[in-house]
DNA sequence: AGTATATTTGCAATGATGTTGCAAGTTTTA
DNA sequence: TAAAACTTGCAACATCATTGCAAATATACT
C-alpha cells in the first residue's frame, strides 16, 4: 500500500516516507506539521518532515487544506490528483468538537455569482460545524 | 470617520490606531501585517501594529481572511459586525493578477449539501481569478 | 485646566515556524 | 556490489508572532 503510493510517484523508499504516508493513511483526517512531529517522534529531523511533506504535495500525493486560523493542514489526495495537478475542489470540514478537519471528497463546491468582471478560476470552501462522528 | 469608530468602539484614540484605520478605509482590499508595517514606515513598532490589529479584531472593527497561502490578511467588517462576533459570511476573492484581496460584501456564501450527520455552523468560501479591475 | 487613573506604546527577550547549504548516510541503478 | 543519485541530519539563519515591563500617552475626575 504505502509502498506501491510511492513507487507510482517515483520516490525512493525511505523510512521517513513510509512512517509519515502510514500516518496519513491511519487517519482519516487532516494533519498538521506538529502532528507529525509529535508522531514520529523523536526519529526525524524536522527538516525531514518539512521535505517529506513538500515532496509528498509536489507529487500529488497530499495536498494542502486552508484553515480558519491561518495553520497548514495536509491531508491524502484523492486518486484524481496527479503530479503538479491537484483537483481538491471538494468542501473542506473543520469539527468543532473533535477539532478534526476532514475533506469531504463527494461534495464538490458549489458554483457562485461574481459582480460583472470577475473571472473566477478556483474555489476552496471551508464549513466549520461538528462532524459525524461527534454528533 | 476614523474617530466615529473607535469612540463607537470604546477604544481609546490614539495616533496609532487612527493611522492604521485609515488606512484600511483609504484600500479597496485586504491588507496583510507586512503592507501596514511599509505604509507606517518607521513611526510604529512592529508589536503594535499587532496589538492593533488583534484589538480591531476583537471589536469587530476588521476581520481575518482566509488565503491560500496561509497569510494573514485583514479587511474591514461591513457594518453588521459586532465586538466578538463577525458576520463575514460573504465571498472572498483573490486577483491573481494584481494579487488584490477584496471582500465581495454583496456575494453571500451558497449553501451546501453536507453529508448525513454533519451539522454546519459557519462556512467561508475564498474564490481566485481575476478581479474586475484587471480585466 | 490639572492631576490621578487607566490604557497604550516601545523595547528587549523569547518562542514558534519554516528555509538553506553542506557533509554524511541511504537508496537505487546497472 | 560499486558507482551514481538521492535523502537525511545538523547547524545556521530568516521570518513571524508573543510577552513582560517600564515609559509615554490618553481619558476621567474634581
Amino acid at each position: 500500500m504505502v509502498l506501491d503510493i510511492l513507487k507510482k510517484n517515483q520516490l525512493s523508499v525511505t523510512e521517513g516516507r513510509k512512517k509519515i504516508l502510514e500516518l496519513f493513511i491511519n487517519s482519516n483526517g487532516a494533519l498538521a506539521h506538529a502532528d507529525i512531529e509529535k508522531s514520529t517522534g523523536e526519529i526525524f529531523d524536522r527538516v525531514t518532515v518539512y521535505r517529506t511533506l513538500q515532496t509528498f504535495v509536489e507529487k500529488g500525493i497530499i495536498h494542502l487544506i486552508p484553515t480558519t486560523d491561518n495553520s497548514i493542514l495536509y491531508a491524502l489526495c484523492s486518486d484524481n490528483c496527479e503530479a503538479g495537478h491537484h483537483h481538491d475542489n471538494h468542501v473542506h470540514f473543520v469539527c468543532t468538537v473533535c477539532n478534526k478537519t476532514i475533506c469531504l471528497d463527494e461534495v464538490t463546491v458549489p458554483q457562485v455569482q461574481l459582480p460583472k468582471g470577475f473571472k473566477p478560476n478556483h474555489m476552496q470552501m471551508l464549513v466549520s460545524g461538528i462532524c459525524g462522528d461527534c454528533k
